[in-house]
DNA sequence: GGCACAATGGGGCAAACACACCAATGAAAA
DNA sequence: TTTTCATTGGTGTGTTTGCCCCATTGTGCC
């Protein structure tokens, strides 16, 4: 087997050189270019047809699961890895869906990182080992029980209005007044919110508002 | 000169190990030790006596505020440089007062890392260029508006951990179980936190700890 | 015409939250 | 030494949440 050429995709400067360091230190590993985001790594796909994009989830501007889609649709033999601080399950599937072949979190051992690389680069799909099982089990449940679409888009109009509310710390009271309804439709829908997005508590529901951008922090 | 003897201290393997790499990249630096969060950083600290601890701010368990403040006060001979994802001035402000002799983001240029490492190694301090102006600048206006305590440092240790775990969704008898307390005592911690942050219900809390790094949205 | 689904309502119930009030201990600061 | 404050605990009350049950209306799709 040859060498494994590489684009590293992160946001931050002294994160991508910690991996360039750590990748090159493999004698199958060749680190060919570096992103900062999104569209810079769109770019350099196109110009160096890497084996592997090792790329960060969460980025300013785009970020690596819109970059995902876009490197899948014009260069599809390229495999894309995911690299993450989050153990998050939306950015997970995302990526996956996304076309992505495997994830790995920043938590996990380096030697995990090494191994993913070397997978996805033979055109096999690597998860990282703890996420696996839990996320994929998770997964298979909701594709049997036909609910394989992404989660948010799952989300009616009405019900991110009333979601966007939650995240701002209204209660149902307020709210029902607030978009004229009564106290057992907000509940309603924040119910139903609940169940699309397998959440089961106030801090998933703003937690969640905050990651899809519909509250600030 | 000799070598520097330094001590990372990140909650991520990948990191830590990017970290290595690169210090160990430089003839001048030496990768003593590696800590996974606040306590075994104080741990190691107190064993390793490093030149320089490489301090994560946001650290599930103690954070690298906490675990600097203890480190200055029982070896005030060993400098401590934040280093973290957020250009978040009040990590910033916190690390400074905890007694950390620099700060650097981890979007900085690698070799403004080792520049840093350098200075403060030799008992310099080092602020991370883009942040010291605009940081102080603002600093300066906030003292001569009277305004020098931020409302986090009001927290005690004990309320930051019972924050924490409201942030990551647990009810007030699951952190009750987790920290071996009453209910009684939890539900005390969050009615005393709420007060001293204005804040009125959960939302305000959860997104005060995500603001604060606490958790991750 | 059926079928699925969003949106609107109703009721009930156990748990959790938010806010009162109360108190004892211990450590640190004045 | 007195005072302040963190930490620990308790009672009680009303509100909110989360999860069940139920229904009607309207829209769009097959």
């Amino acid at each position: 087997m040859g060498t494994t050429r590489v684009l590293i995709t992160d946001d931050h400067a002294i994160v991508r050189a910690g991996l360039r360091m750590l990748l090159e230190d493999q004698d199958d590993m060749e680190v060919v270019g570096e992103a900062r985001n999104g569209e810079e790594c769109v770019d350099q796909v196109s110009r160096l047809k890497p084996d592997v994009v090792l790329m960060d989830v969460a980025m300013p501007g785009m970020d690596g699961i819109a970059a995902t889609r876009q490197i899948k649709e014009a260069s599809p033999e390229v495999q894309v890895l995911g690299l993450t601080m989050h153990q998050d399950e939306n950015y997970f599937f995302q990526m996956l869906r996304a076309g992505a072949s495997g994830y790995v979190i920043k938590g996990a051992d380096p030697e995990e990182l090494f191994t993913a690389i070397r997978a996805v680069a033979g055109g096999e799909a690597y998860l990282y080992s703890s996420l696996t099982k839990k996320l994929l089990d998770d997964y298979l449940d909701r594709v049997k029980a036909g609910d394989v679409s992404d989660s948010h888009d799952r989300l009616s109009d009405r019900e991110k209005e009333v979601l966007q509310l939650i995240g701002e710390g209204l209660t149902s009271r307020e709210i029902a007044g607030s978009l004229y309804l009564s106290v057992n439709t907000v509940d309603r829908h924040r119910s139903n919110i609940m169940d699309k997005l397998d959440l089961h508590n106030k801090a998933g529901l703003i937690k969640y508002a905050i990651r899809k951008g519909l509250v600030e922090p």
